[in-house]
DNA sequence: GTGACGTTATGACGTTGGTCATAGTAGCGG
DNA sequence: CCGCTACTATGACCAACGTCATAACGTCAC
């Protein structure tokens, strides 16, 4: 799929993306600097020119950008939903993914959890991007959350349920080869999230699907 | 075989037991066959001699006990439930992490999880190890809900939802160095899960069981 | 033009990885 | 003693990685 807005960008900013595609599907360990460069069309002296930190800086922003990414995504999701209810939302987060496995099989996951779990092949500060990159996620769907109608109090800790059991379940999904853990935690969920609205929401069944392509492809 | 050797465990399993701790704390790409033989005491040479398949063979058993040990676990808590409840048996899963991380730090994740996410570091027979050892978790935790009295067409369902969240939260941990997505996870779950239970729960007789202790380690 | 600077391009170095090949050691039946 | 088998131990290879060093190619200022 070629996405229109990365061409534009220039060579810097196309090779913290391409790091964040390859972490997605290889590893943060399994991908090479050259890789990076080649994916990204990029010389290999340009690699050393704008991330003079090595490979570390270029996973950390990569991390951090995938993070901004999944944060934008949020608000988009939010203004496309007919229904702002929190179940709507979570579906619509996780259709995001079960339509890329359908299309493309369960190759790849979220590169934030990708350098998470890689923590050796990366110094401490990844980690810390790792976590500020959950926290610019966190965040949007927490905010969401609240202008839905739910409790301030719950409105983080249920953003943390939400992202925990969706990258759970693409964990899972990756395993098995299928989106079916994605469905299932989608629909095992939704009621939870509805009831943590105000009781004279009125409960509306399924959200219909609003489309939303903008093109770019995942983090 | 030759046993007794070293009170009763062989070589063969010191190497397979070593390589889950070694990919959980530092990811598969980045756990060296060496660093195995070092961390099992184990000669090299052993290596190839146990698992001529190289390193794939040795990851697959790893993950593949990995998950056989996190389904005795699961059988272990249900037994050593107070409260046969599904949110208990959930409470006692995450505490599981929860204790660790608040003794040792949030280093170390699940393996299954790392040879989930470095796909690219072992072979496609990885993904299918990883999908049996998710296969071997989930199927007592379902089998334990329908135990409880959860509907047997919402027990895996929410068995997955229960490992997703799970490892989600243990994703998130790690990143932000603290257990509180643990305990956030378990504490918002907790009532959807009680829920699947019919009206009147039956309170069960508890069958009496010493404290889980095997001297076995995290996996 | 000339120089400087931001970028691109490539070769080389040192390290580390997994794997192979080959010794070496213990136990045991003859 | 010998030969056999299971296991241990170690050195050698090749490939790949990240990084460094250096040179060439732009494009402006002057």
């Amino acid at each position: 799929m070629t996405e229109g807005r990365d061409g534009g960008r220039g060579p810097r900013e196309r090779m913290v993306f391409s790091t964040a595609q390859l972490i997605r599907r290889d590893g943060v360990g399994a991908t090479g600097m050259r890789d990076v460069a080649a994916h990204a069309g990029a010389p290999r002296g340009s690699l050393q020119h704008y991330f003079p930190g090595g490979k570390e800086q270029l996973v950390n922003e990569a991390v951090a950008w995938a993070g901004r990414y999944a944060g934008r995504r949020v608000a988009r999701f939010v203004a496309a939903l007919a229904e702002p209810t929190p179940s709507a939302l979570f579906a619509a987060m996780v259709r995001q993914w079960t339509d890329e496995y359908e299309a493309a099989g369960a190759v790849g996951g979220c590169p934030v959890a990708a350098a998470t779990v890689d923590h050796a092949s990366c110094g401490p500060s990844t980690r810390e991007a790792a976590a500020a990159a959950f926290a610019a996620w966190r965040r949007p769907v927490a905010g969401a959350l609240a202008d839905m109608g739910v409790p301030a109090a719950r409105a983080e800790p249920l953003a943390t349920l939400m992202i925990s059991s969706l990258e759970g379940a693409i964990l899972m999904a990756r395993a098995e080869g299928g989106a079916d853990p994605l469905t299932t935690v989608a629909r095992e969920l939704a009621p939870l999230l509805d009831a943590a609205l105000p009781p004279h929401h009125p409960p509306h069944p399924t959200p219909d699907r609003s489309p939303d392509h903008d093109g770019t492809p995942h983090p």
